[in-house]
RNA sequence: GCCCCCGUGGCGGAAUUGGUAGACGCGCGCGACUCAAAAUCGCGUUCCGCAAGGAGUGCCGGUUCGACCCCGGCCGGGGGCACCA
């Protein structure tokens, strides 16, 4: 019997409609079922969705059917992270209004993935640019604000002189302007800042609880929290300026206080402040520390300098010894004092700035074996291995750092001279941005009343929409009338806040409020949120791991603290999937090389090496390194393109085989059409046995050929269940081949008719454990195949199948037998075969007879059910 | 510069987390079907070697009966670094 190819562009959108009408999707309220909570993170609607989003969405949908089919009242929302630079950029470069942009965008999206056919609940969409959405966000503000959670003060940010603009760090290329060229400024501005640091501590600990995180997303954020015990003192300063005796500084190693050699202060330091009202070297060497930019990347990179302020710092534990004060330029205000204590031989950027400016390096300890003292390189070993330490806060002695540091701790204390103190890298939150296209934030600032929260009654406080991109700078700012406004207080003239929130404020709660996306009086429904949080599944790229994650985090603290919810931590369950790269292709023109779409690559094989020609010409063409996915570099695939040529499950699939979910995936076409004749081999073989089988009652084996199709599909359904449970998809593609390579012959048989009533019985239960397996993956092909089978009902409705536990385990086991660590033959032995009978059968073995000659083995390693290892 | 991760055949990857390295897929080779091609099906495919056998998980060293897996040191690639999202 021949069968049609299966088509799925009749398929797909017939079955997308088809759980449309009977909403399977939609997540009822008052549904007695377990929640579980699937979430994406939302995207960026920049334009297209690209490959990176029809993976994560993949991924996020598999556990969403997967978990739906397991009984759960799946909660599955899509919404669009609205606001952002791009949207200005596209103003100013294409005269189109943000909004216009950013929805036009939408629904370009939208459409895209609805024709993935993903299980979304489309009621609860909403994109933070909402006017419905940010006002609930401003409210929030205002409760932050009186929890005083939210506050405001100077800090620095990017100025581009000739644009007359704040620069984001993304914007700052080598230190100039990415549009004008001219060499960054730093500029003071009073900000608001999220008071993150409050939670300090808690989100340090709370990370010990979030065991469905990946271990090395906690150690990033514990690592970027930066808690540390240290120790607390302070230097008398020798001719310091009146109110500046005393220099409080904070140092993480007191065990290497003996070999100190100098100190130093930030250049924002109010002692370098004060220097530079009189001295203008010292002024201008501040100027310069500044022009660093604002980024740590650009601080630690930059050439050490320092400026001696000729002040004499005098050591806590000897008033005669001083040391001399530097301003240096990897002295960072935003951390401990501002202020900092440099012992060169244990730490590198003190070593180098000591040799730099010519400053004694006293080695604390020695290497306990070799005792080698310091030249270029700073020792600096493991806080937990031994060294001798030979100049200290005691006798010599060999110890660990970490047993010298608590000691050196105790001495400073007992002696008066310091105090412990502990210690966060973390800092506050700046959100003010000076951008058009984000959350105005909802603040008066009025002359006699200074600054004035908006009452929550007057909310929203919205853009303006008759904004221009014409001029530098923040449109709110120049608008004629938007920023003019009677002072909430007093009725007097006063001017509006024109900065506007960071867009990670609206990443930073979005998930709460799909619970009840459509609140008009709150945020969110307490209750509600209370009961969905924390999200049971998060999906989202690695490159999150830390600011976006940590801010969430913060949120949900901060709105449980301002009775909004009680809910510990956002996300229960993290996965953190890998980017979509493709190779990229260019060719030579004048003289540069141009970026070639790989549209309009043909490849050739040539003598086993691939070689790309330009389609059109046939110009040979370089074939360059594997990189993300980019428009700069035109290695950009359209889902598009795919879903129309081979189908969404074909799409899905492939997305979900081979690579492991974490790690980045190497688009390539011959993938894409190998996951293309699986869908077809699938219906081919089910499709082609549907009719003789939609009249038999699915039947278990447990013998014969039957028996074998019955022990292989109850065991790859075992296998898949927990792949789907660990989000391990390519395994579970793996598995479903090996069972549709079994399923090939018998389903031949059943098509021709040469297949016994036991063998139909087997191959139709069989056939349902597959399509339910493949259902979360290939939605549209599964519901294809049940249909052919005779069913009239949904597969998507479908509860999971429960396999068969005596159909999992196999009487008898095959041992592989080493000798020495080699393998070196096989023993199949009954399951639960005693250790002693298993000992006797291996050492019978041709191969270690002739192994051991006539001596007794050395020893015989017997691993129950794994391996025999035989030591001559 | 700092923090985190990754590295296995021609390619994507698997290995029950210290127990048969290379499952499954792609590619390639051979064969079947076909007038022919496509599609499909079957067999083979880590490397060296005719074979017996030997080598082998980025490199060097260590622990162990046994190491892709644990430890130390290097090399290469990626992500983040607080105003890209």
């Amino acid at each position: 019997m021949t069968i049609e190819r299966y088509n799925p562009r009749e398929a797909e959108p017939r079955w997308q409609q088809a759980w449309q009408q009977a909403g399977v999707f939609e997540t009822p309220a008052d549904d007695p079922r377990a929640p579980y909570y699937v979430l994406e993170m939302f995207p960026y609607p920049s334009g297209r969705i690209h490959m990176g989003h029809v993976r994560n969405y993949t991924m996020g949908d598999v556990v969403a059917r997967f978990k739906r089919a397991c009984g759960y009242n799946v909660m599955h929302p899509m919404g669009w992270d609205a606001f952002g630079l791009p949207a200005e950029n596209a103003a100013k470069e294409r005269d189109i209004h943000p909004g216009e942009w950013t929805y036009a965008n939408i629904a370009t999206m939208k459409a895209q993935l609805k024709a993935m056919g993903l299980s979304l609940d489309w009621t609860r969409e909403f994109a933070t640019c909402d006017v419905a959405y940010y006002t609930q966000q401003q409210s929030l503000f205002l409760d932050m604000l009186e929890d005083g959670l939210a506050y405001r003060r100077q800090s620095k940010v990017n100025w581009d002189p000739v644009d007359e603009t704040v620069l984001a760090n993304e914007q700052v290329i080598e230190g100039r302007g990415w549009r004008s060229g001219a060499p960054v400024e730093t500029r003071e501005l009073t900000q608001w800042f999220f008071r993150i640091t409050a939670f300090a501590a808690e989100l340090d600990a709370a990370l010990d609880t979030l065991d469905g995180w990946p271990e090395k997303v906690r150690t990033m954020q514990r690592n970027w929290i930066g808690k540390s015990e240290g120790l607390h003192f302070e230097f008398g300063l020798v001719d310091a300026p009146e109110g500046f005796e005393r220099l409080p500084i904070f140092t993480t190693r007191p065990d290497t206080m003996y070999g100190a050699s100098f100190a130093a202060i930030a250049a924002d330091h109010p002692l370098a402040r004060k220097l530079a009202e009189t001295n203008p070297e010292v002024a201008a060497f501040c100027e310069t520390c500044r022009r660093t930019g604002t980024s740590q990347e650009a601080i630690d990179t930059a050439e050490k300098l320092g400026f001696d302020t000729g002040i004499r710092a005098a050591h806590p534990t000897d008033a005669n010894w001083h040391l001399p004060l530097y301003i240096a330029n990897f002295v960072l205000m935003d951390y401990g004092t501002g202020a900092i204590v440099g012992c060169p031989a244990h730490d590198q950027r003190d070593l180098d700035f000591a040799l730099k400016y010519d400053l004694p390096v006293h080695d604390v300890f020695v290497p306990a074996d070799t005792g080698e003292r310091v030249s270029d390189t700073a020792f600096v070993p493991p806080k937990t291995q031994t060294v001798r330490y030979v100049r200290w806060a005691g006798e010599e002695t060999v110890q660990t750092c970490r047993a010298a540091m608590d000691a050196s701790l105790a001495k400073f204390e007992a002696a008066g001279w310091g105090r412990r103190q502990t210690q966060f890298r973390l800092r506050d939150w700046g959100i003010s941005r000076q951008r058009y296209w984000g959350c105005p934030i909802p603040i008066v600032h009025c002359e006699s009343c200074g600054v004035v929260p908006v009452p929550k009654a007057d909310l929203p406080i919205k853009l303006p929409d008759d904004v221009t991109f014409d001029r530098p700078g923040n449109p709110l700012d120049h608008h004629p009338t938007w920023r003019h406004v009677a002072c909430p207080q007093c009725g007097a003239d006063a001017r509006r806040e024109t900065d506007t929130m960071d867009t990670f404020v609206d990443s930073s709660w979005y998930y709460a409020r799909f619970v009840t996306p459509h609140e008009t009086a709150r945020p969110v429904d307490p209750q509600a949120a209370t009961r969905w949080l924390p999200v049971t599944q998060y999906i989202g790229g690695i490159e999150h791991a830390i600011l976006h994650l940590l801010y969430s985090r913060f949120f949900t603290r901060a709105m449980s603290r301002t009775g909004h919810m009680a809910v510990d931590e956002p996300f229960e369950g993290l996965f953190t999937q890998g980017m979509v790269v493709h190779e990229t292709f260019s060719r030579a023109r004048d003289g540069r090389d141009e970026w070639v779409s790989p549209e309009d690559v043909r490849i050739e094989d040539r003598g086993g090496e691939r070689v790309a020609f330009l389609a059109e010409t046939g110009e040979e063409i370089a074939i360059g390194s594997i990189e993300k996915m980019s428009k700069s570099k035109k290695n950009v695939i359209d889902p598009d393109d795919i879903i129309a040529g081979y189908g969404a499950d074909t799409a899905r699939f492939f997305m979900l085989s081979d690579s492991p979910p974490e790690r980045d995936v190497i688009w390539s076409e011959a993938g894409v059409e190998g996951a293309h004749r699986f869908v077809q081999r699938v219906w081919r073989l089910v499709g082609g046995a549907a009719g003789n089988l939609s009249d038999v009652a699915p039947l278990a084996a447990s013998e014969g050929d039957a028996g074998e199709i019955s022990k292989a599909a109850h065991k790859t359904l075992k296998g898949v269940g927990e792949d789907f449970g660990r989000l391990g998809f390519n395994k579970a593609v793996a598995r479903i081949y090996e069972l549709v390579n079994v399923l090939a012959a018998p389903l031949q048989a059943v098509s021709d008719g040469t297949a016994d009533a036991a063998m139909c019985g087997a191959c139709r239960e069989a056939c349902e454990i597959l399509i339910q397996m493949l259902a979360p993956m290939t939605p549209h092909l599964a519901e294809t195949c049940w249909h052919a089978l005779g069913r009239s009902d949904l597969v998507a409705e479908q509860p999971w199948p429960v396999f068969d536990e005596t159909l999992v385990v196999d009487s008898t086991i095959t041992l592989p037998v080493q000798i020495n660590g080699k393998k070196r033959g096989e023993l199949a032995v009954a399951r639960g075969a005693d250790h002693s009978h298993i000992e006797e059968a291996v050492l019978s073995l041709d191969v270690v007879r002739a192994a051991l000659g006539d001596k007794p083995p050395r020893k015989v390693i017997v691993v129950p059910e794994r391996i025999v290892n035989v030591v001559v």
